[in-house]
DNA sequence: CGCGGCTTTGATGTTCATCAAGTAAAGTGG
DNA sequence: CCACTTTACTTGATGAACATCAAAGCCGCG
């Protein structure tokens, strides 16, 4: 695969970016000015690689658009997905301000485009603007905080409440809707609640011969909400 | 159980605080003696609850001294153990500064000791010193970091690759010895590891019959490392 | 059109939870 | 200090949940 990047960095659009709100709030113009100067906006395609555990950190990531993986290696060496995330939700691996390199790597499930910005340029923010640094703080800490309690969520079900938790996780947090295409494969779902394909592609069926949902491929549809809650919080 | 805190608010230590090094660096005098002055620190006895999932947030804690749980309710209603800390590891659930509210419950393992600040004043200092508020982020986020690989290398184990982590952790992480006393009982090695006791104590006596390790009661004495590496990594 | 990867289903065996029953240890009130 | 109660620990037996293996169909892609 071609993983050359292709950059596009148009006429500046910061000031009026919607990540202004949420992580970007309370910068003075000359700020906003510089981080415009030296931006990337870069696009990966589906099944591209965007960073890899090991490689060192130069950007700080703000996902404008698309949809992503954050993964690893387990012990075993198989492949652990730790978070699905979609735009203004996910920033960095909160660790590109503490370690010289990431921890986990992370890849594009669709075409996606992020907002890179130089971390020396954000340290630097940082040490100068503290109200940007108290909002920077805020924004980090809830993705952390919100990868932690997708694990222990995960952690607390059995195999038919794991599956239905991320179907509604899906339904509810990522696509807004009962009817969604799945952006992954059912290994990547076995590799995301920590179970085996084979039993994860048997729970669905499963749910569909019990009238709960429809599936064709990676179409999902959601028949009986209720009854999946049911299974989410039972299992 | 008497909940009252026994606050002690001894002569201003701060300034030679081993705190210091780690998340309050970079502080002048001033700011220093505002957090002396309006410091409390707080003594808590084995057993004791120091906050609660759900209670407002009032300060933000940093542990002197002891050892302590974090933990929450799973949906199952059983309790979930997410991080055992020792002192300068653990800072407050990292969302003080984010919500209102705690998301989980932190509970002294031992007799403990934390240096409580106001939340207030942490948002000040934060806002009016940059430098301040940089290294804090190492801080938080390199504990945030710390939880979620942690979640994700139980999540990646079986049982006795569990038990053996474990106590590969605590052998190395808190207590730096081959011999120690666990700080917990056998339901909550349960709870942290999400298996059940049951399982846990016949895993114990495993590992006891095959001379891996020795144990009366809560002392454990670690036999044969190299044994239990490999089981922790194929598990 | 043919190859390889993803999906599906069944069969089999392993791992783990649960239940039960008993022992040790630790707190509690007289 | 002892009798009593409760809680933690331990072990075995049983069945349920899950992984693994295998074989076949499907789909996309070169």
């Amino acid at each position: 695969m071609d993983t050359a990047l292709k950059i596009a960095k148009k006429k500046c659009d910061c000031f009026s970016c919607e990540l202004r709100d949420v992580a970007f709030a309370n910068l003075s113009q000359e700020d906003i000015d510089r981080i415009c100067d030296s931006k990337e906006e870069k696009k990966y395609s589906r099944g591209e690689i965007i960073n890899e555990e090991g490689e060192p950190v130069h950007d700080f990531k703000y996902l404008k658009n698309g949809l992503v993986k954050l993964f690893r290696k387990s012990v075993r060496g198989e492949e652990q997905i730790i978070a699905i995330a979609r735009p203004l939700e996910f920033v960095s691996n909160t660790n590109v301000f503490t370690e010289g390199q990431y921890r986990y790597s992370l890849s594009a499930l669709e075409d996606s485009v992020a907002c890179c910005i130089r971390i020396n340029l954000m340290r630097e923010l940082i040490e100068k603007n503290g109200k940007f640094a108290l909002n920077l703080i805020s924004v980090l800490s809830r993705t952390s905080e919100n990868i932690i309690t997708l694990g222990l969520e995960i952690r607390s079900r059995n195999l038919a409440g794991r599956i239905a938790y991320v179907l509604l996780y899906f339904s509810r947090e990522i696509y807004h809707s009962g009817i969604f295409d799945l952006p992954v494969s059912r290994k990547e779902i076995a590799d995301f609640i920590s179970m085996s394909s084979a039993n994860v592609i048997r729970t669905f069926s499963e749910l569909r011969r019990d009238g709960i949902i429809k599936s064709y491929g990676r179409t999902i549809e959601i028949i009986d909400m209720n009854k999946l809650e049911v299974i989410s919080k039972r299992g």
